[in-house]
DNA sequence: TATGAATGAGCATTCATTCAT
DNA sequence: GATGAATGAATGCTCATTCAT
């Protein structure tokens, strides 16, 4: 966000309505209009006068933020990966996390509490974005995608360590992820009974040791 | 409701312009057109012209056939869950098949299969349906659903024998049912280098016995 | 009707699987079904289909007996101003009609009749026809123009017998035709509480003397 | 429902890229084309297309100023009576209106007179919105009835005080407003070579006096 | 004769996007 | 910067009519 607005008044730029910092915040009103009317409904479902209408501002303003609909539910997705990325990447800072079956746990944690905590987003990043059209599903995978890397990397990391079997660690990265992925989403229409953490225990614990019995 | 309906019941069918064979081939071939126009892009991107056009029929035969898109997609959705289940039960009749362990072996070999041989079933079972509408993603949810049954049931069965340690039985199979899934829809885009008995394998070996090495 | 069925058993007509009286009865149910579809209803409500449904038969016989839906809808006119016509011919041969004032009066009280047993006939003769479309229109207009025809005759003969006052006959058969038509509707809707002979007597008493007292 | 309310209520309305008077203004047009459109031929022969280009407009402006054809029809129909019963209102508010007959007299012709002027309107009036379908039957009926109602009160009033002799009023009523319909309808298609006054004149003196010579 | 499957032009309506003000 | 009126291509569905059997 520009500092400019502390500035002198009366400055020069006398030709803009309104400031970086204004901008900057309709953009979200408008991000955030989005996010619920893409959520409560299909993308095809989901007009710009519906979210024009949700953000409180016409139809043309839409398109001064954003160049068309795709760019806007492009903009939308993105702030949503981040969002979920600093969810993990601050669980994953944290002092009990000390080697890599906490980190796992600390992880699955932090992705149960981001959905339990955000409906919305969970609409949007696993029902509406997966079949609205092959832009949106090749988004969808490009973050998906990402999140199979890092595992990737820990499973490649945990294997090294002895704490992981041998097994192509791409396949073992991809099953955690749906794993992990699926049993969030589940969370949303079903009530377990089971809170965030003991439903982390138990996908780790599955993922470790089975089902089982010793 | 179809329109055949408009025929005078409880007349005599002593003659008939298309015999009962042709009918069924023709609705046949129109639900083929509609599984390659519906699996390659999404729910609003297939259109009825579409769909005429690759059944190479006239658009008003579609709704001789078929009351409505919605009713012609949904036609097709039970199509293909009959083919996958009747997959899955072939599979369970295998004289190989003699254990808990040795069924869910087959049968996850069996999805795998049937999804490898029918990539465009995978795309409608898996993708294409999911963000359509309310009404497609309780239709899928309903199939789905049918699966975690036979399933839970399973697991349940399998506890009882000892073979599943306790927990409860539904996670559990939402949980196989996620990763048999994944997996199944990844072999799709990716090739691991697997065959669909390894990948079978795999799968059970990481359900039963998870990752960590003994 | 022809009589050729009282002919010789095993005439050389033996391509023909239904005999002409049973065409002409074919006929009749069809008319039948097409007058109950057409009034109950607009005319664009009603579709082929349904009067095949109504009649028992398929689309394409209905074809065979007549070459379009304008056509269909002619003839059921023609039959429709045939009956009433009739009705009014029998009233005026009664031998209570003795003079110009009781032919008026049993020709209004026969239309009151014919329309109170034939609710159907009536909205076809003065609703779904009027703005069906030109052709129709043009069709009721035909048939209007014959009574009113009929109506200036009678005006004029009457005129000339000094019942009625000096007024060009044709608008003021129109406007008794008018009145008469107009009437007859509005005793389907809503019950005066008036026989049809009260009715006809107060339609007459209105034309020859108006509503002023005396 | 109007697509208008698509803008932010409560927001300013500082700018307008349209004048509320422009608006106005094209609606207006739009509702002229659709009333030329719709009196030459039935509601269904008339297509949105039509209007629009009638209206020098696009296809999507029709639905920014009405939500749909029947709502477009609606206004159109609200408008023609509002058009004539302003001219009666006129009529009546006459210095040469002095009694119940001269009142009737006025009024009539004004009817006359305001068909005579529009023929479009006296084909929306009497003919097309007949059996366009039970909705614009009743939108119809409706007005009728409005008419009917004024008229009755009219009747009683003059029966009170003497001018019209026993018989009831909403029969009366409706015989007179049937009379003056038909009438001004049939004046459009034919021409007796009556003025407007000449032809109320002789409603009037029927109405009161009928036919029968004195 | 009778059937009913097949045809395809035609219609109301939606909605992303543009642009004058 | 913001507005909202205007655009018009695109879509699902209907239905009178034809015709092979």
């Amino acid at each position: 966000m520009s500092r400019r607005r502390a500035g002198v008044a009366g400055r020069s730029e006398f030709r803009r309505a309104v400031s970086d910092a204004e901008k900057s915040q309709r953009r979200q009103v408008i991000l955030a209009a989005a996010k619920q009317v893409f959520s409560s409904g299909d993308f095809h479902a989901a007009t710009m006068a519906d979210i024009a209408r949700a953000a409180g501002v016409s139809y043309g303003t839409l398109y001064w933020y954003f160049d068309s609909k795709d760019e806007l539910f492009d903009a939308l997705m993105d702030e949503q990966e981040a969002a979920l990325r600093h969810s993990i990447d601050s669980a994953l800072k944290d002092e009990s996390v000390t080697d890599v079956e906490s980190a796992l746990q600390s992880s699955v944690r932090a992705v149960f509490d981001f959905f339990d905590a955000d409906r919305e987003a969970s609409k949007l990043l696993f029902r509406d974005a997966t079949a609205i059209s092959e832009r949106f599903t090749r988004h969808l995978l490009t973050i998906f995608d990402r999140f199979l890397g890092d595992l990737e990397y820990a499973v490649s990391d945990a294997q090294r360590k002895g704490m992981v079997r041998d097994a192509p660690p791409r396949v073992v990265a991809y099953a955690a992820a749906s794993l992990i992925g699926q049993l969030a989403y589940r969370r949303l229409s079903t009530d377990d009974g089971l809170s965030s953490a003991e439903a982390a225990e138990f996908v780790v614990s599955l993922l470790l040791d089975g089902l089982r019995p010793r």
